[in-house]
DNA sequence: GCCACTGTTAGCAT
DNA sequence: CATGCTAACAGTGG
């Protein structure tokens, strides 16, 4: 489940841990996991690791002579550590060793969906998987996301979780953003006013931000290259919490489908455009 | 045994 | 072109 801040989180444990070192050995178990040519893999031994970087939700492992390793974890893709050597678990389908390090990094994805690819060029991010990204989150200039969103038409749920809109969240953070800015998923992005949007942006951001700051949501697989869980499902107001009362104003939570995705959302805090007004009374 | 599940995409419909 | 919906990928867990 690993979104932006899942794996700004495993980057960072990365970073700190395998930026100097040589790789040594790199073993691929499970072919399908590379999309390119096998043979590509081998020019990465005795390349030092200068930097590792995300976008979106992509991990990208850069070395010195333009030399890349993009990773995506897609649902259950994890990094670890072992001894050096230490046998295999039949769902670790990546081992890489480094020069002079008792240890060994690899990575296990239970579900196979994620991947792997070789990169050789001075300006990784313009490879097919991350070209088409939308900008960052937290990068993106408070003046650009007004006429980001002015373009888009789609229902709110389903652009939050659209990688060329902005990448990075997936389907926790979109709900836990909607509550955050007390709109609810099905609107369309086209009828939201001013102020709204203003909400929306800074609820983008500030629910990132504390994510990013509790290390992302451990849920069901996440752990970070270190093994240690996030802390933000903590923090969840809505994802995941269906008939529980919402943490404002006590209404059950309730969950929907969105383009096959389920949405959880508090039917009084999120109203659908067009309600609140009507139903605004006195005290 | 049945259904749901975090991500993404292909294919098809609107 | 944009958007929406479903199925599919493969496995685990409730």
């Amino acid at each position: 489940m690993p979104e932006l801040p899942e794996v700004e989180t495993i980057a960072a444990s990365l970073r700190k841990k395998i930026v100097g070192l040589e790789i040594e050995e790199i073993e691929l178990f499970l072919p399908k996991l590379l999309r390119g040519d096998a043979a590509e893999l081998q020019r990465f031994k005795g390349q030092k690791i200068i930097g590792v970087r995300r976008r979106g939700k992509m991990l990208l492992l850069s070395c010195e002579d333009d030399l890349h390793l993009l990773f995506h974890l897609k649902m259950t893709g994890q990094f670890y550590w072992t001894k050096k050597g230490e046998p295999r678990d039949a769902p670790t389908h990546l081992g890489v060793s480094f020069k002079d390090l008792d240890r060994e990094l690899r990575f296990r994805d239970v579900r196979k969906f994620g991947f792997l690819r070789c990169l050789e060029t001075p300006s990784p991010f313009d490879c097919e998987e991350l070209r088409p990204l939308g900008p960052e989150p937290l990068e993106l200039d408070d003046r650009d996301f007004p006429g980001l969103i002015s373009r888009r038409k789609g229902r709110l749920k389903s652009l939050l979780l659209d990688q060329s809109f902005l990448a990075g969240i997936g389907n926790i953070y979109a709900d836990e953003i909607l509550f955050e800015a007390g709109l609810h998923p099905l609107t369309p992005a086209s009828r939201l006013s001013k102020k709204e949007i203003g909400r929306l942006w800074s609820a983008i951001r500030r629910i990132l931000k504390k994510a990013v700051a509790a290390g992302g949501s451990s849920i069901r697989d996440y752990k970070d290259a270190d093994g240690m869980d996030g802390l933000f499902q903590n923090d969840h107001r809505v994802y995941g919490r269906k008939g529980l009362p919402c943490p404002r104003c006590g209404a059950n939570v309730r969950r929907l489908v969105i383009g096959g995705r389920a949405s959880f959302f508090c039917p009084r805090c999120q109203r659908k455009k067009g309600r609140q007004k009507l139903t605004t009374r006195r005290v």
